[in-house]
DNA sequence: CGTGTTGCCGAAACCGGTTTCGGAATTTAG
DNA sequence: CTAAATTCCGAAACCGGTTTCGGCAACACG
């Protein structure tokens, strides 16, 4: 079934049934009717490819995503896709997806897909400090939209959650329980999201009157392994925390291990809350307080954001960013009473303040 | 950088570029040489969508991944999309991905992809009794292989775990451990692997020479939740399985959360033996004994047949299974010596055969 | 030396759409 | 009633490749 077929039913000219297909003004109303209801009718469908030849289009999304062995985005894969692809689907648009193992690789990938002309535009998931994808696109003046944020950020547009304010948000609500000593796990700084986050902690540490203790601060922790010897490591202090903020849900994991070999109980001895949101958590005993993400509306929005750019919009003007949400569950709690001398009342006030602020 | 680019660097014309770059015999081995070169050297890559008007075919792979909320497949997203994607980037193909919600959603967009040509051919994954997908795939004679087999196969390529060997060898390992009573959980039995592993399961009991009881039987089971009531269903039982094998990994670590609740330690009290090798599993307490899949590999060897097939191999030609490798970790142990009369000695000498006999 | 072959490449059609251009028919203005 | 403007569609170029066809030159053969 292709153009010429609907043309010679309607006895009209490819070009004809294109134009009208297409809204071009110089088509009659009626005869546009006409096109499109035999065209339904006849189950025409464009070749993209076909299009794509002329337009320049192919109406295809570029994704390449990481696979690293550490890889603790892999739980939102699943949902991350299913938000971008809904949104392109809904457009009319579709996906192509690459996987890659390291800079290089990703780097060949994107350059290839670009040539080849396989998609219009790229999703880039993970935005580092210093980005080297988005100089390459910028230089070949291909679109993107950023899963993240940049400080210099001229001329990209991006999709983001607010860690930073999340991690604020957890070291009040602790503070606001008695908690004084609290500590920082962080991801890897080279994303830009792990500083964001730590500054975030820092205005927490600011906001709640508490001093800044660099030891408490550690980074580099993205799976459950790393996760725990950061907590070991802290444990070990001589003035240990007694509650410490992960900026990802997995090294959070991890700390329940770490606690367990010295004998804590997380939500008891130890506090802790994560970033994320992933499904692990709520399983854990007892289940992980967190900033829960939500990657399928990431997707979603990106998509749609980086359809817009392509069809003209101006890039700085399509950025998002949105407050991830928190799940309160049974990880953090006031510090045992050994150290802190509030007495109920005052606790449970702060805790119901503390509250009242994350909302 | 286009073909007539080439062409007139190298004072030819374009057609004889493109057919000295597609290694026709028409060309002489001098030109061929002086084409490919220059192209390489001027950094010519042919546009995908402008091959694909003439020739039919996009070079690319069909994907449509179903995200239910049960779904246990998450987990094994990321390790199979980077199979696929390997293997088609190693062919220069690319692959576009699409989810689904509902088989009615599956089909409109395998439809679509099909219509718009924007896949060549298509990856099914999660192969059912009565597939849908491949009756249509097939009447409209666009390749497809599937992740699963098929009782009536005839035109279909697969990759396939042989997961009916992996329950046989679990309930002969049980068996071997000293277990009488050895339950089976499966999953749906409208996806073709549940009725494999479940005449696996079956064959085993008949290799280790015991009976069949029918309420040992549950099937439906594919989450945490389902796990645990199938659990909770078997555990009370006049007569109670010692021994439970699962079709799914994500529903043994629900009998985790049944067995603490009946105060039942796993690995102790009630052996288990999953399926699958999700990460989670090697987190649990005790770890979990399963039978791994190997993700990666699926993808990869899916992408390869279907490339093959798309290029004009026999479909039927084209079927690889593999066994599922078992991991043996600390679900599974001989029964609590209450009734069975095993000395240490025999039962050692059981566990040594059963691992001899999986190997 | 004339006549087939063979090797090798140019010319042009082709794939299925989109877009430009021009002109016939109709409407509006004068 | 004529001239100008407008409406609407056909014709054809175009996008960037692939594939077919034909013919020129070089070579082999009788």
């Amino acid at each position: 079934m292709r153009i010429k077929d609907v043309a010679n039913a309607l006895d009209l000219t490819k070009g004809t049934v294109s134009r009208a297909l297409n809204g071009y003004a110089d088509i009659s109303e009626a005869t546009r009717q006409r096109v499109r209801s035999t065209a339904r009718r006849m189950g025409y469908v464009p070749l993209s490819h076909a299009q794509a030849i002329r337009t320049g289009r192919a109406r295809s999304l570029g994704l390449v995503w990481r696979v690293d062995s550490h890889d603790g985005y892999r739980a939102f894969l699943s949902d991350f896709l299913d938000g971008v692809s809904r949104a392109a689907s809904a457009e009319d648009w579709s996906l192509t997806v690459s996987t890659a193992r390291s800079d290089d690789d990703e780097r060949t990938t994107i350059r290839r897909l670009v040539h080849e002309r396989k998609a219009d535009g790229f999703i880039l998931p993970r935005t580092t400090v210093d980005d080297a994808r988005v100089h390459w696109l910028r230089a070949v003046q291909t679109p993107f939209v950023l899963y993240g944020r940049l400080r210099d950020g001229t001329g990209c547009s991006w999709f983001d959650f607010r860690g930073e304010n999340a991690m604020r948000a957890a070291v009040e609500r602790l503070a606001g329980m008695g908690h004084s000593r609290i500590a920082f796990v962080n991801g890897d700084l080279r994303y830009n999201y792990a500083v964001l986050r730590e500054q975030g902690y820092l205005s927490g540490l600011l906001q709640a009157g508490l001093e800044l203790d660099a030891s408490l601060i550690m980074d580099n922790a993205m799976t459950r392994d790393a996760g725990a010897r950061a907590t070991e490591a802290l444990l070990r202090l001589p003035d240990p925390p007694t509650a410490i903020v992960f900026a990802v849900d997995m090294a959070a994991l991890g700390a329940y291990r770490a606690a367990a070999a010295r004998g804590l109980g997380i939500g008891a001895d130890l506090s802790v809350i994560g970033y994320d949101g992933i499904p692990d958590g709520q399983f854990a005993s007892p289940p992980l307080s967190t900033f829960s993400v939500d990657s399928r509306m990431a997707g979603e929005r990106l998509a749609t954001l980086l359809i817009g750019q392509i069809r003209g919009a101006a890039p700085d003007s399509l950025r998002e960013t949105v407050e991830a949400k928190f799940i309160a569950r049974g990880s953090d709690a006031p510090p045992a009473c050994t150290e802190s001398p509030h007495d109920e009342a005052t606790t449970r006030a702060a805790i119901v303040a503390s509250q009242r602020r994350t909302k």
